[in-house]
RNA sequence: GCCACCUUAGCUCAGUUGGUUAGAGCGCCGCUUUCGUAAAGCGGAGGCCCCGAGUUCGACUCUCGGAGGUGGCUCCA
């Protein structure tokens, strides 16, 4: 037997069986727990030597394993016994007593494999996972939780409401994006590319596919080497597919000498990088090979660093506030102990960590943001921003880098006020990240009911029946030609079936028109989650839709 | 990549304990219906039962290999 710790809302315990199980030994384990829960036995703990738990546990390789590393780490061993029937090395204080459990409140979950000690050189052991709550009724909550999350999971949503699809001939992590699916994407684009112009930001074009120098000097190439998609050409050079576009924006920066008044320089593009993704690392459209980044970089001097992360900061905030995502911001610093996972020398990281800590501490306070040791990119320092969607969840979104290790080996200097060279600073930054990644946090957010500006189709015009077709057309066109993405529904087919279909499309305004409409030039209103709304005029409809639109709700 | 599980029509899923013609609902196509706020009626088309090999008189079903997916682990510039 391995490990098995306890975890928010619940427990895991890995184990190493010569059998596997499988998801029907699940609820025989649950009855088997449930008798022993009846059973009221004692949970005791006590104090263990070094050579009494080595005893104890002398055929339990893992557990030997463990004991010596908290002897190295010089931790009290402790051996929790459950009546008097089993013994494991174990930290304790879960509970005094097997009736302290509710015995109607826990349940084994799902099955995984599982690398001891979480290293992929470990043998792996198979984990059982559970969960466990005081009460009945609290467990009944959270696997209705579970149930929301899953019908509101963005690959079930994303075939639902035809946004985007797979295709075995194409390749796994290699999404394609419908009409439907690419109005979002561009729409989300769009609106990252309104708020960097305000800030001076320019756009650049870069190629997809580059020869493999680029990264060598970049250093990507032997920290990433397994993970680029590569191409022999026929005269035998090596390229790789880009992985990332730093590089490519470096190189536009440095086709020239610049001036300090030139500075800074800000590049942004929109395009895939392209990642050689383990298969089993792959999942929906959160983790793909092609990936689009809302990719930028800027280029100052150090004087001006602070000004332009801020610039960043403000352009994440006003983004996420726009989906009310609230943010939560982690410092991701270097880790000390293992320099060999960093390029570039200590210096240059303290440099980078103290310029990027004022930002944070001016911004939101200090100390009131989470700092998380080895958690840095291998080029420098970040800000990273967790959304919190509409359950509550955690998604890591945006990130802000300080990078003075990538300028300094490709040696990007400009010339300062006093006519000699200084090096230049760059900041990554980067918006949605990956737009496919966001994606499916903005659909699992809103449950695939896109607030209007954001709705592939945002008005559905549906005529009571085929007499006011004509009518209902020149209702769409009218919308159209007002930029209101608006849809005419076929008219053989009954008004109810046309109406579920524009609701489970989840069509933020369906239009009604039949007779009484014709006759007063009007439309009959109804709003996705609130029904009939009245009647109005197209003109005013055009009016209060372009407002809510403009508005982003 | 590793462990476990899954793969039947465009979608969701039945089914065959190895047996000859493979089923439903939705969707699609056709006809009828022309309708006032969440599913009209009838008919039709649609399947290499994921792919390859093996076992067998016979494989959608069993075995092995592969692909794709799911839950985890590892990784994530």
């Amino acid at each position: 037997m391995g490990i098995g710790p306890t975890i928010e809302n619940g427990f895991y315990y890995d184990f190493d069986l010569k059998e596997s199980l499988t998801p029907e030994d699940l609820p025989k384990l649950e009855k088997r727990i449930r008798e022993l829960i009846r059973q009221d036995l004692k949970m005791t703990g006590s104090k263990a030597t070094t050579a009494s738990a080595r005893k104890l546990f002398k055929d339990q390789p893992y557990k030997l394993d463990l004991i010596k590393d908290f002897v190295k780490e010089k931790k009290q061993l402790t051996v929790y016994k459950l009546g008097d029937m089993f013994s494991d090395l174990c930290k304790g204080g879960h509970v005094k007593n097997t009736k302290e459990i509710n015995p109607d409140a826990f349940k084994l979950t799902h099955l995984a494999g599982a690398y001891w000690k979480g290293d992929e050189g470990n043998a792996q052991l198979q984990r059982v996972y559970g969960v466990a709550f005081s009460s009945k009724t609290d467990m009944e909550k959270y696997l209705w939780q579970q149930e929301e999350a899953r019908k509101r999971d963005h690959r079930k949503l994303g075939q639902e409401l035809d946004l985007f699809t797979f295709s075995e001939l194409v390749g796994p992590g290699l999404p394609l994006f419908t009409p439907k699916g690419t109005v979002l994407r561009d729409l989300l684009d769009d609106f990252v590319w309104s708020l960097r112009k305000k800030y001076g930001y320019q756009r650049v074009d870069i190629p997809h596919i580059t020869k493999k120098d680029l990264y060598e000097t970049s250093g990507h190439w032997s920290k990433f080497k397994s993970e680029l998609f590569r191409i022999n050409t026929r005269e035998g050079h090596e390229f790789a597919l880009k992985p990332m576009n730093c590089p490519h924006h470096i190189q536009i920066f440095a086709r020239r000498k610049w001036s300090f008044r030139d500075l800074p320089q800000r590049y942004a593009s929109t395009t895939k990088i392209y990642r050689d993704e383990q298969a089993g690392e792959l999942s929906g459209l959160v983790r793909v090979r092609s990936i689009t980044q809302d990719d930028a970089h800027v280029f100052c001097d150090m004087a001006r660093t602070e000004s332009e992360l801020k610039n960043v900061w403000e352009i994440v905030h006003e983004f996420y506030g726009a989906f009310n995502l609230p943010l939560k911001l982690r410092l991701s610093l270097r880790d000390p102990k293992q320099p060999d996972k960093y390029l570039g020398d200590g210096k240059l990281w303290k440099d980078a960590e103290a310029i990027l800590s004022v930002v944070a501490d001016k911004k939101i306070g200090k100390g009131k943001y989470e700092c998380a040791l080895g958690e840095a990119a291998f080029y420098g320092p970040k800000i990273d921003f967790m959304a919190i969607d509409s359950l509550g969840r955690e998604w890591q979104v945006a990130t802000i880098q300080l990078d003075l290790n990538m300028p300094k080996r490709f040696g990007l200097t400009f010339t300062n006020d006093k006519g000699s060279q200084s090096q230049i600073f760059m900041i990554h930054a980067a918006i949605m990240g990956s737009i496919e990644r966001f994606l499916a946090i903005l659909i699992e957010h809103y449950a695939g009911a896109f607030p209007l500006w954001l709705s592939p189709v945002q008005v559905q015009v549906i005529a009571v029946s085929e007499k006011f077709q004509s009518y209902a057309e020149k209702i769409a066109k009218d919308l159209q030609a007002a930029d209101i993405r608006a849809e005419l529904a076929e008219a053989n087919e009954t008004l109810g079936k046309r109406i579920r279909e524009g609701e489970t499309q989840k069509v933020p305004y369906i239009l009604i028109v039949g007779e009484k409409e014709k006759q007063a030039d009007t439309v009959a209103v109804r709003k996705r989650g609130k029904g009939d709304i009245g009647t109005t005029t197209i003109s005013s409809l055009i009016k209060s839709l372009q407002e809510e639109i403009t508005k982003r709700k």
